[in-house]
DNA sequence: CGAATAGTGTCTCTTAGACACTATGTC
DNA sequence: GACATAGTGTCTAAGAGACACTATTCG
């Protein structure tokens, strides 16, 4: 950026800087996303997203990790990756406030811890939130909306989708990860085929996992890869 | 975001927003791209890529076309992109600065107009600045390399090139586009066969273009479509 | 004419996806 | 046995890209 001819910030009205956090997980089989319930105005009694303000010592993604960890009580994930800022200058009634929107991914959201603002933390599925437009407060919809058309992008391009599972998981479990966030039907055979097919995307175990209704299926893990390459492409 | 225990932004010390814009254009079959020569400390002397403060009533892709206007001359262009916030606490030695970054295509870049800060304004190869890690001032470097993914990424999912080449062009010259920006060479029939596939990428005008060396190409103008389906892949 | 660029067609290889079939567990 | 899920294979259609060939201009 360039010095304008007068810099002084001061001459500004106070602006302030957040980020947000749209963490996104799997249960039964649904995606969901981790709010908090707005307990003051504005919006009190509204779902929100976690996130707060960013410190001065600290840079965008160190905030949207340390507010992920006060408000969820979640380690700061492994992927946590920016998609973008909102800044309107009414998006919050109370202040100009620029946000810049983070998403994560976690296999398990943890029960909430008390004594934090996470004794609000629940999780709700995505479809239901976005199918009400005023279910989020602020302009927390359409940033909700956008993370999610990112992270359908991201899984079809890299490897995130193993970051849903846990360590050891079958090839069924991710794809039911790609059922969720594509909100699609995939063919179980091509599926399989696929996914074996991409080098370094899964690992075999070697286990097996029981007790289930069907054939046991193989465990696998993470593989070293980091992109599919050609990407998986969702279908339309 | 949620309402922190004290909600009061003057506890943090000054903060700023800006933005910064990532103007691309071709010239003589090379990708280029706008910046300013900076007159003031710091990093005076070095380029940098135009943008500046937002301001209070206006949102973040407003601030964006206005700074481009002050700082170019340009109108704001139809493709005026977000594609990411920098914000680590030492980006600008002055105060903390939290920037997002915009990118855009034009077709010509105009002379520069005296009396503003546009005075400073040209054009450097993409090519040039990247091999250097220094030439910009600033995280500049590395705004300008995403922006630069991102605008790869945008040819192969929509028909942004056409706002690269001027009313009527000929699919050659939209070839130079893809080629310029995505350092490659395309096949010339291969080319022209799938660009004539895709719905609504370019509309025949019924005018041929003269004067040049070989048999004078048809001229189309760009089409209604938005998105390119199936993605037109980059080679690897 | 030859060089240069535009436009069209052909062939092959790869991939996506529909779908059939086999394997192995529970009830 | 029926049923459910896992794993493998086969076929077809579509797309990517190498490349040949024709068309049309200029010098």
């Amino acid at each position: 950026m360039t010095a304008p001819a007068e810099y002084d910030p001061r001459a500004f009205p106070p602006l302030a800087v957040t980020v947000d956090i749209v963490v996104f997980t799997i249960e039964d089989g649904a995606l969901k996303v981790a709010v908090i319930e707005r307990g003051e105005e504005p919006y009190r009694g509204s779902l929100a997203l976690p996130g707060g303000f960013v410190r001065p010592d600290e840079n965008l993604r160190e905030a949207a990790g340390r507010e992920l960890t006060e408000e969820t009580g979640l380690h700061s994930p492994e992927h946590l990756e920016q998609f973008g800022a909102y800044g309107d200058p009414d998006r919050d009634p109370r202040m100009r406030i620029v946000t810049v929107g983070y998403w994560a991914i976690v296999p398990d959201l943890p029960e909430p811890v008390g004594g934090t603002d996470a004794a609000a933390a629940r999780t709700v599925p995505v479809a239901d939130v976005l199918a009400e437009t005023d279910a989020l407060g602020f302009d927390h919809h359409e940033i909700l909306s956008d993370a999610l058309e990112y992270a359908r992008d991201a899984l079809e391009n890299t490897t995130v989708a193993t970051d849903f599972c846990d360590d050891e998981f079958a090839i069924s479990d991710l794809r039911k990860v790609y059922e969720a966030v594509w909100d699609v039907k995939l063919d179980q055979g091509n599926f399989q085929n696929k996914v074996l097919e991409i080098d370094g995307f899964v690992e075999p175990t070697g286990n097996r996992r029981g007790g289930g209704r069907g054939r046991p299926p193989e465990l696998f893990r993470a593989g070293p890869a980091a992109r599919i390459d050609p990407p998986f492409r969702r279908p339309r």
